[in-house]
DNA sequence: CCCTTAATGGGTTTCTGGTTCCGTTAAGAT
DNA sequence: ATCTTAACGGAACCAGAAACCCATTAAGGG
């Protein structure tokens, strides 16, 4: 038998208990995190709301910072659908547009955060993160792609930094500025990245 | 008397040992935050690293936020000199390398992380993070204005959205993707800016 | 259906941050 | 120089989160 790691038991016996019981925990802490924060969130709070022992909990994710980076593979995991609205116009707006309900969503946003404030110093919690905007960005990056081939943007256009350029005014109002966030900023900023675009400032050669 | 709020001692004899121990806190409380973060920020090692009292960090400091939230009060005191290159492009430039910069500085960029974190759950820390920036973005928006006045950019272009979108995909590369960021990022953030500037994507009209 | 043992859960103990108490130091006024 | 008291600091004290122990439950194989 093998050394048994401890931190990944659910691989043996994943059937109904277990699966039941990462899924009340990975729950109640959303719950947790909207109310409290992550700085708030104690795993002895997360384990009595979930209806499990605290225990298992401190067994199965350790720390504050496991549960959020278990909660964050778990988002990953789910897609969004990415629109294809036959414009690039269209596209980048309906991109700003998921990007604003995801920061906006009570849950999901405060998730968001949680994650954000976790990955500053936890590199598990960080490359959650990053498997979920990594897949985010590449899924709506086709659309930039096809926007190319239509002629609609220059040639070299690199896809995934436009995607990136879009939610980065938004992300930055909710983490740096901490201002709201709303319709016309996402507006706003898939007009001007889509501006820029136009201008070849996305293209290879403009590095 | 008054009721003595107990959270600014030092106002009434902030004479030669106070101010010592306030610039010890602080300095110690950034190092702390470059070795474990603010996660990881105890009013009891702050204290000990500083070489005072821990009774005297947690009565005039409180908890970890107020010691970050202090720490960004005096950094938002500080100017940075902001450039006047002559051209729109060159000051929009060295805006992205100030930011750079800052961000990529071991203490300064640890403590902008920690405060980050912090502010998702302090209040007063959200508001010492905004006043920090305010303060940066309104000294350089006026390059742009000079810009607006040079006939370089059309009419109307709000200054302070430039800066601020110059800023963006930098710290959305610190803060949320967590990936290094280096002079290259810095100068496409600056040229992609400028190229949605000058298109007009940044004029009051283009809400 | 039964058996093995993975996985859970209640209860208790430990330990580390956080609070309070009170004596000491020295800033600033006279 | 002296006095008042703001501000500091050491040590004991307290609370709540983290770790541990062992009994209980039920998943999955036969």
């Amino acid at each position: 038998m093998e050394p048994q790691t401890h931190l990944k038991p659910g691989r043996v016996r994943p059937g109904g208990r277990t699966a039941k019981v990462r899924a009340a925990v990975l729950d109640a802490t959303q719950d947790e995190l909207v109310d409290v924060g992550f700085h708030g969130l104690a795993m002895d709070r997360v384990a009595a709301r979930a209806g499990v022992g605290k225990t298992t909990v401190y067994r199965r994710w350790r720390d504050p910072g496991g549960l959020v980076t278990d909660l964050m593979v778990e988002l990953a995991d789910q897609s969004t659908p990415h629109a294809d609205t036959g414009s690039i116009e269209g596209d980048l707006r309906a991109n700003a547009m998921s990007v604003l309900g995801a920061i906006n969503d009570q849950r999901l946003g405060a998730t968001l955060q949680a994650v954000i404030a976790a990955a500053t110093c936890d590199p598990a919690a960080a490359d959650a993160l990053n498997a979920f905007y990594l897949r985010r960005v590449k899924e709506w990056a086709t659309a930039v792609d096809r926007a190319v081939e239509r002629g609609e943007l220059p040639a070299g256009t690199d896809g995934a930094e436009v995607i990136r350029a879009v939610s980065a005014p938004l992300y930055y109002r909710l983490v740096v500025t901490r201002e709201p966030v709303d319709e016309r900023h996402a507006e706003r900023a898939a007009a001007r990245v889509l501006a820029a675009a136009r201008a070849g400032a996305f293209a290879e050669a403009a590095g």
